[in-house]
DNA sequence: ACGTGTCGTTGCGCCGGCGCAAACAGGCCG
DNA sequence: CGGCCTGTTTGCGCCGGCGCAACGACACGT
């Protein structure tokens, strides 16, 4: 077992332990996945990088992706982190295009690789997979253009507050203490992710542990009163 | 011929008489739109509403359709407008949802619709259909993250040049004066559509009238300096 | 022509949150 | 153990852009 150098990558329990493409006939999930390259990503290092042409989409097997794309000036978004089961990258599929985001992997991980050809090839044969595909497409779209009106409706401390929860439900782990985000989370990237800077972070999280929502330390994070939290990100209002 | 009432809704000259579905092939394209309903919706009426079960999707046959996204607050995001040819609510074809947002007619509008079973159907009879959808799909994913990253990485002004530009090429005609948004068009849904308010569109617009970038009336933008826009849009900056 | 309603413009004051700077905290290695 | 590196905290000043309010401009109906 050489992946623990970063704690515990546990994929949730319910997952098979193949994972992947939840959602599509495990039989033809089989013969989809045998048809891949398997491949290590060292924590840390890009598994594909924005801009650069976009050549194959993968399957994440094991571990975590954190899907960010960059802006000229410096800015970053996160959008995803992306685990066990999860596909990214399907603009690979058409066209010769670049990828639009830059995928890094968060502890070591493993994925499942296609090429355009043979990818296309097993979407005309499965066209189970192709329905699948949209449906995370449509979904995802769905999501970001959430993310969007919230930007730009809400304030700060009530877009962190629903940051915080949308990680929490898809990579936190109860503890004694509350509900721990299971992978190292600096105030940057949640500055990254929630459209805010480092500094606004840090204060808010520091009022909020004085308030006994949330417990943090370095790049480390639980949610110990999730309700209250849940209330204030839908109101906006500390009452 | 009463559909003039909001001046002309004339489809781009190089789209077929009987637009619809670009991507797909013809003799198949015949086939899907003869399983759908024709349905007209006057100007200003919304076709479907966010948060109402999705029971069909819809394809633009004549005239335009924007869509919004509202927050409980007041506030809403503009994310698109579709013309001819586009499609919109896949979300309808999976499980029992409820839109995610508002389409509302600009101008007069004639829309083909499929129910979920007819079109469930459709995609599992036309496996080309499912893969254009796909790559739709993952067009207009990119574009809002893409727009997802301005928002929080650029200042209004920069956000405005992009919005303009981008509604013009999707929607411009060419006119002796520059190019023309061929649609009203009015600063409070171009502030929507920016993610800022009347007031700084409309500040802005006035300086860049002055400049000679932009000519404008009421609901009415033409762009007369395309591409010193472009420059601006690019750099943020007026040098 | 005149009233009315809708849309656009602009001055002004205010504030959320950015960002520098400086200090602090904890993990890691020699 | 002490130094170092990386992440975090917090004080403080500044500013982009919001939003009220008041006015102006244009389209339309009668």
């Amino acid at each position: 077992m050489m992946l623990e150098t970063l704690g515990p990558t546990n994929p949730p329990p319910h997952r098979p332990a193949l994972p992947g493409l939840d959602g599509v006939a495990p039989q033809i999930r089989e013969a989809i996945l045998a048809r891949g390259q398997r491949n290590r990503v060292p924590s840390g290092q890009p598994l594909y990088r924005q801009g650069s042409p976009a050549r194959r989409c993968y399957l994440v097997a094991s571990g975590r992706l954190k899907l960010v794309k960059l802006h000229e000036q410096g800015k970053e978004a996160v959008f995803r982190y992306i685990g066990p089961g999860e596909i990214t990258a399907v603009v690979a599929v058409f066209k010769e295009k670049a990828y639009p985001l830059t995928a890094v992997a968060i502890g070591d991980t493993q994925v499942v690789g296609w090429d355009r050809p043979t990818f296309m090839a097993l979407l005309r044969e499965y066209p189970e997979l192709a329905l699948h595909l949209l449906q995370v497409a449509v979904e995802r779209l769905d999501e970001v253009q959430t993310r969007y009106l919230e930007l730009n409706a809400e304030q700060v401390q009530q877009r962190l507050a629903r940051a915080l929860l949308r990680i929490m439900k898809h990579s936190g782990r109860r503890t004694p203490d509350g509900i721990l985000i299971d992978f190292p989370l600096s105030r940057q990237e949640l500055a990254d992710y929630t459209g805010t800077t480092l500094y606004t972070v840090s204060r808010t999280l520091s009022a909020w542990e004085k308030n006994g929502w949330v417990a943090s330390g370095r790049e480390r994070i639980t949610v110990t009163d999730p309700h209250t939290l849940v209330k204030f990100s839908e109101t906006g209002e500390t009452d």
